[in-house]
DNA sequence: TATATAAGCAACCATTTGGTTTCGCAAATA
DNA sequence: TATTTGCGAAACCAAATGGTTGCTTATATA
């Protein structure tokens, strides 16, 4: 089973809930309320989250509190990163590339 | 069908694949050369990459070159800022309330 | 104490996914 | 011209996904 936070991030209503997560931490229900769907829907998306720790949980007497682990999203902005400098070097070395080519003449 | 750059990005070979392509365009033959996996395979995730326009063809003879659209990687870090303001706000808001609250005493 | 509420869990279902094999077409090459 | 090569498309398959309904447990409330 692929779990990782690319996979959690994948579906618009997990987006959502995340952006949701990011304001203050909620309950399943209060966050099935925002959404047209039930709570069981919801609560299946908060177990993936979960699973991939971009969510903990936090009970408090019967509720749950669901909230974000800010720290997780930077496995995104890892990749990207990474991509980014992929994309740059392939720049810089075309410009290397040029600039040999302009002493040669 | 869901079909947006982050469907694109959740599976791990299909990110693999936009490295690739971050390097230089590449033929779904030697795309495959770089994996654990047939042309097929490849031809499917070149084509779920174009669908949501990450990736764009450029017949050459009997060759395709693949080669990545970096403009839409964009799409997530725009999700990401999204993400960041929300939570810098959260934060921000809070801090006037504790500075609020100092005022008071 | 009886009832209402919050939530997880399991079973089920239709659809999607990631992969394979097979095929046909067009371009290159012998 | 005959054959090889590069490719997409279709048919098929097992597994995963997103959703539903029904159940149980635990906490709060009348």
């Amino acid at each position: 089973m692929r779990r990782d936070i690319f996979q959690a991030v994948a579906d618009p209503t997990r987006r959502a809930i995340v952006l949701l997560l990011a304001v203050q931490a909620m309950t399943p229900n209060s966050i099935a309320e925002h959404f047209d769907t039930t709570r069981q829907a919801v609560s299946k998306h908060l177990r993936i989250l979960s699973e991939c720790e971009l969510v903990k949980q936090q009970q408090q007497g019967r509720e749950i509190y669901y909230h974000l682990e800010a720290e997780k999203m930077k496995e995104i902005e890892a990749w990207l990163e990474k991509f980014r400098q992929i994309w740059q070097t392939r720049f810089s070395q075309l410009d290397e590339v040029l600039e040999q080519l302009k002493k040669k003449r």
